[in-house]
DNA sequence: CAGTGAGCGAGCTTCCGCTTGACTT
């Protein structure tokens, strides 16, 4: 006798899910990730027979296979719906390896919504042996590297280096991962700093007071950070005015009794933006910056809102959004702003990143209609309440008009010298009424911030309440944070969704890294790695290495 | 003679990516 068939996803949630979208006419089970992989203990991989892999069933997932063959006898029928990914690919082709290949179709759901359940139901096709094979080369290079290059390490580095308590290893992407942070350290240490001096005006037009900075003498634009060499401290553009102390001192006792005038007054009206809506990598910067979370810890708060079924899946590369999704801004964007912030059509993200697979869309509030901050608190907590509401905005901003902005820049003369006022106005504030993406900057200034400049017109007089000389000192490039970090790997193709948190907990654990007050600094042990590596696997280190092997599969 | 230490051998570690719990090495 024969029981319902049978369909298997990867997410317990999802399983959830799919069951009552389906109306119970089939038993879903989750596979929970990967069934299979290389034995733990040894190569598993024969190099000289043409790279044959030996591949068994995890230890932890023994009774799920067991409880799944059972049933799998039971039924005539199998469907097979792991992610529309290489990975999903390789864990379909190996459960169909352990059952009656007669009764196992493949289905993919790109979205997991009623329509979206259906539409991938009736659209059956074959296990893709292409992108399984490119997982098995994927997974056969990682071994190769890691296990080869991670004994080097112990007979080299570990003998010679008895105060080293951990294992150390290597790999295809944390050695890149951790190489980027030595690199910086070394930008670092080769950093000389430079001193320069420019001037600041503080103006009066009628009631209104706002600085000016010296910008020109005779022509000659004054240096700024950027003019000088990182590596010397000394000018590399001898265009530039370079002020002394006596010069700038100087400069201020000519100006002071001279006459200020408004020579121009120059004004632009742009449009801004907003930002797509998050994948992982997005939301874990965000949340390391508004929230002050870890990547981990804004993980395991965003597995909690899939779970109870307030977001979207949480390990994405995509910033698509599903027609759900954005009917769902789109009505909450008009009954909650109006029609001005509404554009006429939906916004479209391009995924810009390198090597996406875009299983999933974006990181949104489920649902088409997007549960309120309060019931999020209520379940869960006041953090994990934060991370939703960050979603929330940035899903609607997502999707609301462009900002319109005016920027002025008005130019101040007195004898020879120019003098610059920035000034920022917003016209309208379109998506910026929802939300603003946060800076890495030092100075913090956010794209909403506005700067008011009184009303000036060219050929207008004005005085001068103060003239300072101000010093500055060029900074060395800043250390990686979490955030910063992540969204260099992401933009090097280093690391995947699920394991941009992992990446970093690998380092620090290996003692390769410190992580101080946010800051990422490389340790003895981890420039000693690094330098091993350089020196004898030059391509290991080179960051386009992962880049190309993707290229390659 | 007894204690010390050089020298040797055995046994251990390790990758990336997919997914959750369990209690963190």
């Amino acid at each position: 006798m024969s029981i319902k068939p049978l369909l298997i996803v990867e997410s317990p949630s999802k399983a959830k899910t799919i069951s009552k979208y389906l109306d119970g006419e089939y038993t879903v089970m989750a596979c929970v990730g990967h069934i299979k992989d290389l034995p733990k203990k040894e190569l598993g991989v024969d190099v000289e027979n043409n790279f044959a892999i030996t591949e068994e069933i995890l230890p932890d997932k023994s009774s799920f296979m067991k409880e799944f063959k059972t049933l799998a006898k039971k039924t005539s029928q199998i469907v097979i719906a792991t992610d529309p990914d290489r990975e999903g690919e390789a864990i379909a082709a190996h459960i169909a390896s352990e059952v009656d290949k007669d009764k196992i179709s493949r289905v993919q759901f790109t979205e997991i919504t009623k329509e979206g359940v259906e539409e991938g139901m009736n659209e059956i096709h074959n296990i893709d042996q292409d992108l399984v094979e490119a997982r098995t080369a994927r997974r056969i290079i990682d071994r190769l590297v890691g296990y080869k290059v991670s004994r080097v390490l112990w007979s080299t580095l570990k003998k010679n280096m008895k105060f080293v308590e951990v294992s150390l290893s290597a790999g295809r992407v944390q050695s890149a991962a951790l190489r980027i942070i030595v690199e910086r350290e070394r930008l670092r240490q080769a950093f000389h700093s430079a001193l320069y001096y420019d001037l600041k005006a503080e103006l009066q037009a009628g009631d209104n007071s706002f600085s000016a900075t010296l910008v020109r003498v005779d022509g000659k634009r004054i240096a700024v950070g950027k003019d000088f060499d990182p590596n010397t401290g000394n000018l590399k553009n001898d265009k530039v005015l370079l002020l002394s102390k006596a010069q700038a001192d100087e400069l201020v006792k000519e100006l002071t009794n001279g006459n200020w005038t408004v020579s121009n007054v120059e004004e632009k009206i742009k449009n801004s933006n907003p930002k797509p809506p998050f994948t992982t990598s997005t939301l874990q910067q965000e949340a390391a910056r508004k929230l002050r979370s870890s990547a981990r810890k804004t993980m395991r708060m965003a597995q909690r809102l899939y779970e109870q079924g307030f977001i979207t899946y949480m390990r994405t590369d995509s910033t698509n959004l599903s027609t759900e999704g954005i009917n769902g801004a789109r009505n909450e964007i008009m009954s909650r702003f109006g029609k001005e912030y509404l554009p006429d059509q939906a916004r479209v993200y391009a995924t810009k990143v390198k090597n996406a697979q875009e299983a999933h869309e974006a990181i949104r509030p489920a649902g088409v209609t997007f549960v309120p901050v309060d019931k999020v608190r209520s379940a869960i907590d006041e953090d994990t309440a934060r991370l939703y509401d960050l979603i929330r905005k940035r899903t609607l901003a997502s999707q609301m008009t462009s900002a319109k902005v005016k920027q002025i820049a008005v130019f101040i003369e007195n004898q020879k010298s120019e003098f610059r006022a920035n000034g920022k106005v917003i016209l309208f504030p379109g998506y910026m009424a929802a939300y603003v993406e946060s800076t890495d900057q030092r100075n913090g200034v956010t794209e909403d911030q506005e700067t008011i400049l009184p009303n000036l017109e060219k050929d207008q007089d004005l005085n001068c309440n103060a003239l300072i000389a101000e010093d500055h000192e060029t900074k060395p490039p800043a250390r990686f944070t979490e955030a910063s970090l992540v969204k260099e790997l992401e933009a090097k193709g280093i690391g995947r969704p699920s394991t941009f948190a992992n990446i970093i907990d690998t380092i620090v654990y290996r003692t390769y890294v410190t992580r101080d007050q946010g800051k990422l600094t490389p340790t003895f042990l981890g420039i000693a790695v690094t330098q091993l590596l350089e020196n004898h696997f030059t391509s290991l280190v080179d960051s386009q290495f992962t880049a190309n092997m993707e290229n390659g599969l």
